[in-house]
RNA sequence: CGGGAUGUAGCGCAGCUUGGUAGCGCACCUCGCUUGGGACGAGGGGGUCGCAGGUUCAAAUCCUGUCAUCCCGACCA
């Protein structure tokens, strides 16, 4: 490809509304442009990028047994109300009508489409296992796209799904998609690591997302998920569902004998921490939370932070959120208090279920609130002044230095870009939409499926916040949109630009994928946009070439070596 | 959903307080000059100042509404 040729255009600065580096970068050396909030133009070289990553997750995929195929875009809502979720999936889904006024939608993911692909097309269990997949743009209505390609509305994600006939079949599909999207990622030149993760709205039991870890302390602060780590046993887990052992409780001598207490203005376990001098350990904490419309109270150690998804699956909602004042205004007043925010307990809440995290159980002579403004009930003990909840159960973020759950060393804690992820969904849509198989026995079965997805742009996005220096892009060569740039460093200089396009065409006969930059500019100019634009390898055709020598740089390394031109041709054929 | 900020040429911004012919840098076009890390000079093209109302002789500027974008937050009791 010729540079004047190229539809590309760089830019002198970073665009005013881009935050994370990768958004700066792919807008400045002009992969891709805005069309409006959250969705992007994918520019020509962009497009090479995304090609290189889909090829190699095809390639991978065949290799794996996977077959691809492609399913519409646009899904009736009949099957999203087959499965149940057109009423559970919230505002994301974007929703629309055709002209008949049917309700229809943009595929978010295609689990339902894919399950009466599988009912109609699958009837024996000697058709069984079978995976399918497709590359395709994806349509989510985020609530605040930001970060450019990392979490846009509009995404590029190659989705599988699998069809097995029993839990074995299923845990071997999902053992080879583990297996195949190490592969994917090293190839794209990205470190990942396999982490345990809540299954969230897509359902099922086991999953395990793909992430690419960023450092806090480096530039980029894109890194959306908390990811906990044991550096000894290797246990990881998204911060949705990490687990960690169980701390001893702390006691403290300070309330042997239960009493109501003055505690005025302590609106916070920090305040009344304080204000009783006692550790926020021995406070019980409770939060009221309202899951699908319903209130629950949350119960926890003073010291310790819900998990609002893990306490969502307690009660196996699909929303949650921390109450607002009127509804406890609300709650108070149906259970005859009114209490306020900083002194709720548990105790005589009517209409609101009760869960206690694992830590409050072993609490004794704690401090609790007991419906009264400015005061807390203190030296409380469970089964005397308030009976413990039945239901106890693991609803607290893990912190750093708690005990890894499996060898009990201390855990640690990253950031981490979420780029694939891999769900055992198990019978959750082939029951709902009844999509069966003969098996052996001669007995229909809803099939065990499994879904695999893989986010394709922000792979690219991700392999940029790995891959970049304080002037532009160093792509992974094997995703890069072209292996190397030719700059003659003066266009007026025959000798130079003759040399150029021998070498350039050379490389085009050995198929390598090249740019010459023959555009009428001053080398500084050529140069940088060569270092923006992050192409793998240069030639630099300057003065070196009475010697019949030419520059060789490598961009991820940003070492320069002088050879001849013979032999830079037969370092790049030879990749 | 709450708070804050911003919408002026492809990009980055000034002008708004105090209303009076719409500007600067980059990019783009022409000519000259220059050619190893985003040169220089001269000339030129491009904007219904987000949109809609209102006030006024006159609105980018003041007022009201609206839309869009960005950031932060969304309550740990």
């Amino acid at each position: 490809m010729r540079m004047t040729n190229l539809f590309v255009q760089t830019l002198r600065e970073y665009p005013s509304d881009a935050e994370v580096i990768s958004h700066k970068l792919l807008v400045r050396a002009g992969y891709i442009r805005k069309l409006t909030n959250g969705i992007y133009n994918y520019l020509p070289l962009m497009q090479r990028v995304l090609r290189k990553i889909e090829n190699i997750v095809r390639e991978e995929m065949d290799s794996a047994g996977a077959q691809e195929l492609l399913m519409p875009f646009v899904q009736p809502a009949e099957l999203w109300q087959e499965s149940g979720r057109w009423d559970v999936y919230g505002k994301e889904l974007m929703r629309l009508k055709d002209r008949h006024s049917r309700e229809m939608c943009l595929g978010p993911t295609h689990e339902e489409v894919i399950t009466s692909i599988g009912r109609e097309g699958i009837r024996s269990y000697k058709q069984l296992p079978v995976n399918l997949y497709q590359i395709q743009s994806k349509f989510r209505d985020e609530i605040r796209p930001r970060f450019g390609l990392l979490r846009g509305r509009e995404f590029i994600m190659k989705d599988a799904y699998s069809f097995d006939a029993d839990e074995n079949g299923l845990d071997k599909s999902y053992e080879i998609m583990a297996k195949a999207y190490s592969r994917i990622f090293e190839r794209c030149g990205l470190e990942t690591k396999m982490v345990q993760s809540d299954s969230g709205a897509i359902g099922g039991s086991v999953s395990h997302e793909f992430m690419v870890l960023v450092n806090e302390d480096s530039e980029s602060n894109a890194g959306e998920n908390d990811v906990f780590y044991c550096p000894k046993c290797g246990y990881s887990a998204n911060s949705n569902h990490a687990v960690s052992v169980l701390s001893e409780a702390q006691t403290d001598g300070k309330y042997l004998k239960s009493e109501i207490t003055d505690t005025p203005n302590t609106h916070s376990i920090e305040e009344l921490s304080e204000f009783l001098n006692i550790p926020e350990s021995v406070i019980c904490k409770c939060l009221i939370y309202v899951v699908d419309g319903k209130y629950v109270a949350a119960l926890i150690r003073g010291d310790r932070t819900v998990e609002e998804t893990k306490l969502m699956n307690v009660f196996a909602g699909n929303d949650i959120r921390i109450a607002r004042n009127d509804e406890i205004e609300e709650i108070m007043q149906n259970s005859g208090f009114n209490a306020t925010i900083g002194f709720i307990g548990p105790k005589g809440l009517k209409n609101v279920e009760i869960v206690a995290d694992e830590t409050v159980k072993d609490l004794k002579n704690f401090v609790i609130g007991c419906n009264q403004n400015d005061k807390h009930l203190t030296g409380a003990n469970w089964g005397v002044e308030v009976e413990l909840p039945e239901k106890i159960a693991d609803i607290r973020l893990v912190e750093e230095n708690d005990k890894c759950p499996e060898c009990s060393h201390p855990l640690k804690v990253t950031k981490g870009i979420e780029v694939g992820n891999i769900f055992k969904l198990g019978t959750k849509y082939s029951k709902a939409m009844n999509a069966t198989f003969t098996d052996k026995d001669g007995q229909e079965k809803p099939f065990i499926m499994g879904c695999y997805g893989i986010g394709i742009s922000r792979t690219a996005a991700a392999a940029v916040e790995k891959h970049h220096d304080e002037f532009g892009i160093k792509w992974p060569l094997s995703i890069a949109p072209y292996t190397v740039i030719i700059v003659p460093v003066s266009d007026r200089d025959e000798e130079q630009m003759n040399l150029a396009e021998k070498i350039y065409n050379e490389l085009l006969k050995h198929k390598v994928e090249v740019i010459l930059d023959d555009r009428e500019e001053r080398a500084g100019v050529k140069l940088k946009d060569a270092d923006l634009i992050g192409i793998p390898y240069r030639i630099t055709i300057g003065k070196a070439i009475k010697d019949n020598l030419v520059e060789f740089k490598t961009r991820s390394t940003n070492e320069t070596i002088l050879i001849t031109p013979e032999e830079a041709i037969q370092k790049l054929i030879s990749l």
